[in-house]
DNA sequence: AAACTTGTGTGTCCGGCGGACACGGGGTGT
DNA sequence: ACACCCCGTGTCCGCCGGACACACAAGTTT
């Protein structure tokens, strides 16, 4: 558990040996990630990992010491350098959009980040640096440093539950057949619902509630912060 | 996959034979709740179950199709049976917070189901008629039956990452000793991040953002509805 | 009463998982 | 030439979900 967080956020010098190796960290991460993209994260075993290398298991740990550690890697290396929100003109909400869209169109290149990033784990510097991002660019809007965090743990769980699908009870309902049979069939146990899914799926098609959550999530920083800056008027 | 459904939403009468049952399903449903209460999600396998109820793994599949079909069974039970919001009085608002107060209250006394209700799964009648309740508080609101989903859909994931520990990298930081401490050694680079954390920190112990988002989800939706109401007016 | 049927728990086996551990072989520094 | 050490291999273990044949106790039928 704590060898990860070297391998995490120390450089990776083989000790100075000029080897040629025919496997890496980078390597392995690489293969866990095309598993994952292309099969899910159930398949990523390091059986799976260790075959598309033409290697065995066994191998791989002398690289990672655990499965969870090469999880730690694959997070890390999927989600990518986080931006520079700074750039970006605009106030706060503008970069907070932009920084949640990143974050999405990332998670959605790898459909299995929601699934990987539960429970506890070691946390990489580029995921924080993502966060550090989200967290800076609330800098000059009043909040406090608790509100800050919590406003980005907000939004931050905002994205996993779009983009990991069928996270709640709620969004099949409009799109999955067998789900909306079986409400048909019990519309009368369930008339609000099955009357708002109907609806629903009578309309255009959804984004699984992404732009709507975001819209309803800053909109209400967006009270707060106006609240803060005129303490005195509604 | 298909079995469990029917398990789930029809009534389990026993073909009307009047045998005298070691073994029922309410039985092994509440075992494997005490399992998955005690010892996390995780330690809930058939023989561990099956351990507790002085039986081999086996016979449990005799009541149940699959492991999935017993988490399914699980989650029905311990969701419990949804509120009647209607008899709440005062507004959408209101309701909507009594609601998720509910739901929280549940959650929390069964820490394992945000990571038993991920992934595709069945859904039964008492989980629908959480989403119902929430659905139906929100029929006066003149919002479109896409946004009631997506309203309470937003709500759901709320509550599943609040009370998910270290569903996001975000969470951690303001509590856990490790993570505070790779952070300070690295305060140059996450300046914003540290400074926030560490006011957070000083600051009174959180809710792990509970309240936070909750008002900022629900002040967003209250901007949408009285837009709404008042489409001609900011 | 005897034979049959049905529902229920048991024992055994399988493939796959994460991981411990001893081994071997090849390149490197002395 | 030598020893060392790194790194990949082979074997083994316990646990997992689950298939399948079997044992056994009722109740039903003849």
């Amino acid at each position: 558990m704590a060898e990860n967080v070297d391998l995490l956020w120390e450089p990776r010098d083989r000790g100075g040996r000029p080897q040629r190796l025919a496997l890496t960290v980078d390597r392995i991460a690489a293969a866990a990630i095309e598993v994952a993209d292309s099969e899910g994260m159930a398949a990523v075993s390091m059986q799976n990992v260790a075959a598309r290398l033409d290697v065995t298991k066994m191998a791989l740990y002398r690289h990672v010491a655990s499965k969870a550690d090469l999880v730690a890697v694959m997070i890390e290396s999927a989600v990518g350098d986080p931006p520079n929100l700074m750039t970006v003109p605009g106030d706060w909400r503008t970069r907070l959009t932009r920084w949640a869209d990143l974050m999405r169109e990332t998670w959605r290149r790898h459909p299995w980040l929601p699934a990987a990033t539960t429970g506890e784990r070691p946390t990489g510097p580029r995921e924080v640096g993502w966060t550090e991002s989200a967290v800076a660019a609330l800098s000059d809007t009043g909040l406090t440093g608790g509100e800050r965090m919590d406003a980005v743990f907000l939004l931050s769980g905002h994205i996993r539950n779009t983009q990991s699908s069928a996270t709640a009870g709620t969004q099949p309902w409009t799109t999955d057949k067998n789900l909306r049979e079986v409400l048909h069939r019990h519309r009368d146990r369930f008339p609000a619902l099955f009357e708002a899914a109907t609806e629903a799926h009578a309309a255009t098609p959804t984004d699984n509630g992404w732009t709507f959550g975001l819209t309803r999530i800053l909109d209400g920083l967006s009270t707060l912060i106006t609240t803060r800056h005129h303490p005195n008027q509604p």
